[in-house]
DNA sequence: CATAAAATAGAACGGTCGTTCTATTTTATT
DNA sequence: AATAAAATAGAACGACCGTTCTATTTTATG
């Protein structure tokens, strides 16, 4: 689902090779594996990290992935800011890291109970209802994947990459739902999905904008009522 | 239409006074008014104004409003960071300053030219197709009232009371448009004004997101349609 | 042309930023 | 318990930020 695992290839420090010298094998004493593809950690670093992302998120729902800043970061967690700094290697990575967090609940909360349901128009409901349940909390905490796409629309990079994979990925899953409707006919045959998709879409972020920044009332019903004129209109 | 009129009150400079005193009246000479409402201002200062505000607009739209750097700005026009920023006497003056020019640019492109077409469905119609023509000017340049919202969604002040009157008031123009071709019978009297803007905002913020950040192609041309599907459900 | 006002420049300020370096403490391993 | 590695702290860096102050140049006016 989604493609966001890029961190954990390049080295967190660039020097540290007086202490830890290059050429370090995999292996140790009788052939014994360790901790083979992740960084090699301690669990209490680990479980610091965790924490940082898990504080990191949640600050940059309200500011942004560019509002992020490691050292509001290391105050929010007791930390000084080398210590912060050093979990991730570069603003960059903590960014990402902030990012697959937030993919991962937006998998956990909206796709994947959403399974569960039978393919077809069940299905496509409950993702959408899922969805909304999710735009209903971040009305009052911000969505990453607005505000991101505002942020990196110009400015390429791993961020923006992972940013747009992960966003076309649940776009993607969208579109698959619709196509399923279709062949359950729930949906009308000539129904083009990408179409389906984007007009969806659109009402999200409609959503959004009159709720979060125009502090709107109403705007919720709105979009489920744009949402049964989607459906309507395509055949349910 | 536009609210956008809040800078011209607050004096530019808060000292200065040792120079030029409290008091000095508004009548000179033999009862000569001088330059009233409108902050005074030589004419040479007037047009470079212009000028910071013009290449400050074309650098927001790239960067948004929080991205503004008066420093950056100081390059772009050749002029030293404490010129430009005498203009307007704070980063908040400059970003409102290029908010209105925004607004102002978009009354003329959008509004008014819509404006000359008959009331009801053929005016809705030249709203949206103007609108059109600035979002595909604005995916390769950006939208200020997109990143604006993003910003400063969490950030009250000045900006953000004027950009999102300076949003609603364009809002309230479409709203009145639909409601003219209602009263015309172009659409059905049972359609519910706010709710059709609102699914044509959606369009639109769709088409921003997928075509500037996503890269998709052919969005305009989805827009395009799913404005018909709004207009045909409405009964146009 | 003289004079006052406005526009502009230049330097400096205090602040925040991400990052680096070095040193120390904590954790894990044998 | 000894030892190596990992985690963390603390100070310092260079860069950029908006803003202020002072001085100078340019513009407008009588």
């Amino acid at each position: 689902m989604s493609n966001l695992t890029i961190a954990s290839t390049r080295p967190r420090r660039t020097k540290r090779t007086l202490v830890a010298p290059e050429g370090k094998p995999l292996v140790e004493k009788a052939g014994k594996t360790i901790t083979p593809a992740t960084e090699r950690a301690s669990v209490k670093g680990q479980q610091t990290k965790l924490l940082i992302v898990k504080a990191a998120l949640a600050l940059a729902e309200k500011v942004g992935l560019e509002g992020l800043s490691i050292g509001v970061l290391a105050e929010l967690t007791h930390m000084s800011k080398s210590g912060v700094f050093a979990h991730f290697g570069s603003r960059e990575e903590l960014q990402i890291s902030v990012l697959q967090a937030y993919d991962q609940r937006f998998s956990e909360e909206v796709f994947t109970p959403a399974m569960s349901e039978p393919r077809g128009l069940p299905r496509l409901r409950a993702l959408f209802d899922n969805w909304m349940k999710r735009v209903a909390v971040e009305i009052r905490s911000g969505c990453i994947f607005i505000s991101g796409a505002v942020e990196f629309d110009d400015r390429p990079g791993l961020v923006r990459d992972a940013l747009a994979g992960s966003v076309q990925s649940w776009l993607d899953a969208l579109c698959r739902a619709v196509q399923q409707a279709k062949e359950e006919g729930h949906l009308l045959a000539q129904a083009e999905e990408s179409q389906v998709v984007f007009e969806i879409h659109g009402l999200i972020l409609a959503l959004h904008y009159e709720a979060r920044f125009l502090h709107k009332t109403g705007a919720l019903e709105r979009a489920r009522t744009a949402f049964e004129h989607v459906l309507s209109r395509y055949g349910a």
